[in-house]
Formats: C-alpha cells, sequence, structure tokens
DNA sequence: AGAAAAAATGAAATTTTATTTCATAATGTA
DNA sequence: TACATTATGAAATAAAATTTCATTTTTTCT
C-alpha cells in the first residue's frame, strides 16, 4: 500500500534512469508532490517520458495517479507506527511512544477481526442462558470489564479469573451457556484445560486468543486478536487494550441486535447512578 | 488541515453552484480523487471554472492541488474521527468504528496530558512506601491492572474497589504513601472523599481523571485524561482505556527510573511463569 | 569480438486536463 | 426600476501528461 516502502522495495527491478526518478522522489517526497511530470524530469535530468513509465511500473495510472498515492502515503506514513521505549526518553517521549504503540496494536487487532465470527459470537451471547467470562493476570481485567458491561444488559453473567473457580464453573456449564475464555499467549494450561472443560460440558466456547494457539483449538469461537510480538522489555502488554476494545465491539453488538426496547432498560441503569455523583454545573 | 472538514465548515461561505461542487465531493469523495475537473462538473452539473473557483476558496492553487489535499485527508481522515454507531450497521462496520474511536480518545487524551505531571507522577511513585490504586466501576478494572503492573516492580502495592476498604485505607495512609484516585467522570462522591481523606493524612494523592472536576480540586498531582464526551448511547467508554495507557506509562517511568538492576528483576517475574504455559514450537 | 535482438531513452506530436478571459445571467441594493 | 455586484459558463488559451516513433544503449548469441 505504502508506496514509498514500495519504491524502495523495487529499486533493483528499475532500469537506470528510473532509478534516477526514485531517488530523487525518496530524498525529498515533499517537494515532488508540488511538481509537474516536467520538474521532476528535470530535477532527475531524464526525459518525461521516462517518469511516465516509472510510475506506471509501480501500478499506478500515470504520474498525476502516482502524486495521489504519494500524499497519501506520506499523509499516513508516520503517525502509528511501534516505536520502541529508550533508556534515555523523556516523559514526554516515551509517552508518545507508548500511546502510538498501543493505537498501531489496536490497529493490528482490528485486522485480525474477522467479522464473520464477531456475529456468531454476538449470536451465541444474545441466545446465552448464562454469560462467564474467564482470564487470569492482565487478561483478568478484561474479564471483569466484561462482566461489569453485560451486567447491564440484565443477563447473567460471571467472571472468575481463579482457576479452580473456572474450573468449577466449567464443569458445571451446560448446553446454552457460553462461556468467554480471554488469553492473549494461548497457552495458559489451566485455562486451556478450562476451556475444554466447558466445552465437554456443551457450553458454547468464545475464546479471545491469538490466531493458532492451542487454546484457540480448543474453542467453537475464535475471535482473533493478533498484537505485535513484546519483543522490548519496556513496551507494556497492548494486548489487553485490544482485547477490552473487542469486548465493547461485543456489547455494542449485542445491543444493536436485543433492539430498541431493550436500549431503554440500559438508560435506567445508566440513569441510575446519578445520585450518587456531584452535579455539574455546566 | 483536513478539507473534508473544512469544506463542511465553509459550506455556508459557498455559492450555490459551489455548494453543489462540495456535496458531490462529500458524498463520494474516494470517487472524487479519480476524477478529472470535467467529470466532476459533470458530476455536479455546473461548469468546470466553478470547479476551479470552488479549489480557490479553499486555499488550494487549484484543482490537482485540491486533489492532493483531499487525497491526504482521505489517507489519515478516517482513523481519528470519531463516527458513531448506526443502528443498522453490519458487525464490520460497527467494529470499524468502534476500534477507530478508541483510538481517536487515545489521541485526545495523549494531547491532555502533561509531561511534568507524569514526571512528577513518577517521581513521587518510586519514592512512595506504599502505593494504592482506588476506582470504582470502569475505573475499578484500571486499579486492578495498575495493581498487577506495580506488583512486579516488588513494591508494595494494593487496590479496592469497595467503598469501605477505600475509606479505611485512606483514613491509614501516611506521609510517604501514594493513594492514585481513578475516575473518569471525577464526580463520584465517596472517590472524591477518599480522595480527600487521604491528603488529610498526609498522603500523596494523584488523580487520574478529567481536567477540572470535583477530584481533580482534591489532589496533589492530576493527570489529566481528557476523552471525548459520550453523548452516543452504543458508545462505550474509551475513558478507561485511555487510563490503562496511562497506567502503562506512569509504569514505564517507574522502570526507567530505577535503572538497569532493578530490570532485571522484572525479567526474572517474567521468566516465573514459564512453567504454567504450553511450549511453543516455533 | 561483432552482429542481431531487445530494452531503454528522449524529441516531438498529440491528447488530455486545467485555467483564464470575457460575455451573460442572476442577485442584491438604493 | 435602475444600478451595482456577484455568480456562472462558453470558448480560448495555457499547461501538463501521454503517445509515437526514431535513436541510443545494453544484452545475447554466435
Amino acid at each position: 500500500m505504502n508506496i514509498l516502502e514500495k519504491i524502495t522495495n523495487e529499486l533493483d527491478m528499475l532500469s537506470k534512469s528510473e532509478r534516477k526518478v526514485a531517488e530523487v522522489i525518496l530524498a525529498s517526497p515533499n517537494t515532488v508532490i508540488h511538481s509537474s511530470i516536467a520538474a521532476l524530469a528535470k530535477q532527475a535530468n531524464i526525459s518525461e517520458p521516462t517518469v511516465n513509465r516509472f510510475c506506471r511500473r509501480l501500478d499506478t495510472k500515470g504520474y498525476p495517479d502516482f502524486k495521489l498515492h504519494l500524499a497519501q502515503s506520506l499523509a499516513n506514513g508516520t503517525p502509528y507506527v511501534n516505536r520502541h521505549v529508550d533508556e534515555n526518553d523523556t516523559a514526554d517521549e516515551y509517552t508518545s511512544k507508548i500511546f502510538e504503540s498501543t493505537m498501531a496494536s489496536l490497529e493490528l487487532a482490528r485486522k485480525s477481526l474477522d467479522a464473520n465470527d464477531i456475529n456468531r459470537s454476538v449470536d451465541v451471547l444474545t441466545q446465552a442462558n448464562k454469560i462467564s467470562f474467564f482470564g487470569l493476570g492482565a487478561s483478568a481485567i478484561v474479564a471483569h470489564d466484561a462482566q461489569n458491561k453485560f451486567f447491564r444488559f440484565n443477563v447473567p453473567v460471571v467472571y472468575f479469573d481463579d482457576i479452580l473457580m473456572q474450573r468449577m464453573s466449567a464443569i458445571n456449564s451446560r448446553q446454552g451457556d457460553v462461556v468467554v475464555v480471554i488469553s492473549h499467549t494461548g497457552r495458559t494450561k489451566s485455562l486451556v484445560e478450562v476451556a475444554s472443560l466447558a466445552k465437554e460440558n456443551d457450553a458454547t466456547v468464545i475464546g479471545i486468543t491469538t490466531t493458532g494457539t492451542p487454546l484457540a483449538k480448543e474453542c467453537s469461537i475464535v475471535l482473533s486478536v493478533d498484537v505485535s510480538e513484546d519483543t522490548d522489555l519496556y513496551m507494556p502488554m497492548s494486548s489487553r487494550i485490544a482485547q477490552l476494545a473487542l469486548i465493547d465491539v461485543l456489547a455494542t453488538g449485542f445491543t444493536l441486535r436485543r433492539g430498541s426496547k431493550f436500549r431503554d432498560n440500559l438508560k435506567k441503569v445508566k440513569d441510575s447512578l446519578r445520585s450518587s455523583r456531584f452535579e455539574r454545573k455546566d
């Protein structure tokens, strides 16, 4: 997609003159988007048709189309890159880096999600007799958050962040129950076991985990939340944030599916909190 | 900067014919960037010079320049914008909208944060005898997450999501203790009281809340996490996600401040979890 | 090495696209 | 209603991009 990267990659597929064009563009892309084909040709010391051929080789329709692609690459080139925190970073620097890589993770996670699986999950959740959310460690808070959210919907919902309770609950599950198992690594033994126990007892098991993990194999539906590997010591687990966003998605899907009568109920819950708060004056 | 917003804003500065152009562009900007001035003129049922004048009125050099701006807006326009979920959205649509507005919130929150306050917070946290995180509802899970994170640092840390425990803990706090109070609205009565109690008992109180709330007034240090108001029924509380990112920032600041010897310790904790997991084969 | 084929390149012609000019129409103002 | 102002489009012009085609360079094969 990013045309600047594409130019870099295909640099050796290009002819000598075309490479001159590439170099001029890579050197100052911001100037190029405001240049005519003639200006660029002159800058690179080659002829106009060569520039045109260069553009076509990059699968664009011609020079104007190429400029459009270039402009777009420049617009979204930097923002959501996963920049690593450095030991000498100032507060401002590491703050920016963490927020940005969190956003990058969200973007990745969004891409790894399949709308079909979300739809199916919302289906089974709306039909469920009882919903349980299980997680450990960082994923425990996601399970907890999910409980908070689904509690408002006035459906039987529990969450456990304790291995024994999870196991007991899984063993007692039955047809019509939905068990949502949350784990970034998808390799935590006890959670994988819990998932398979729940499945054996006829519950529908939804896994919120990374693609292709042992946990994923045990689930009825897998909601893949892939984020970049945290190879970096300083980098926080953005996986839990992506998982939370997914919980929001499921909750939203749930609300939409249940229709308008149901939404009034939601408003009531919101209003009931009012008296515990200081009034705002605006 | 964003030309689409600019068109929307200046819609009433435009003449009748120019507005027709604007409408066509707003309706399908993605088509327009691939249209010639003639095609666009025809589409809007006006003449080519009108299109040209329209472009100039938006402070661009002409039609090609306008298309460049438009292309850039489209490239980074969507992700940041808070698009609202609609009743008839497909799973794919509401998923995208939620992820995108979550990212938008993160961006807003990042802007509202002050590096100085973060620095001071990291200061007091590294010096603390004991750290407590308090939150209720959605913010409870943030407090919980903070405990998980800071627990690894081998410092005395607790979290409470229970009003009474929070209150008792606040009353028992003393000089050198740090109390972190988390609340998006900053108007939850019991939390504001807890903050002031802790302060009376000489604890340093860090507030993670919106600028200018009652809670903010009670705190020694305020970490402002402003996100857009959730006027929309379907829109989830992205505030908690922004708060989590801030916890990551504080934890990172903490690690950096403590220096390298300390980081070895962190690695040990990570390694200790290994035996509870299935090995990966890659 | 040298001839033939293939590929690359640019000058000029052509086509497409955008802009300017100017006359006319629409709108507002006294 | 008459005048001024502004808005608009047809046609002319200018600018930019593309195509054609002849020339040069490079590669391949003997």
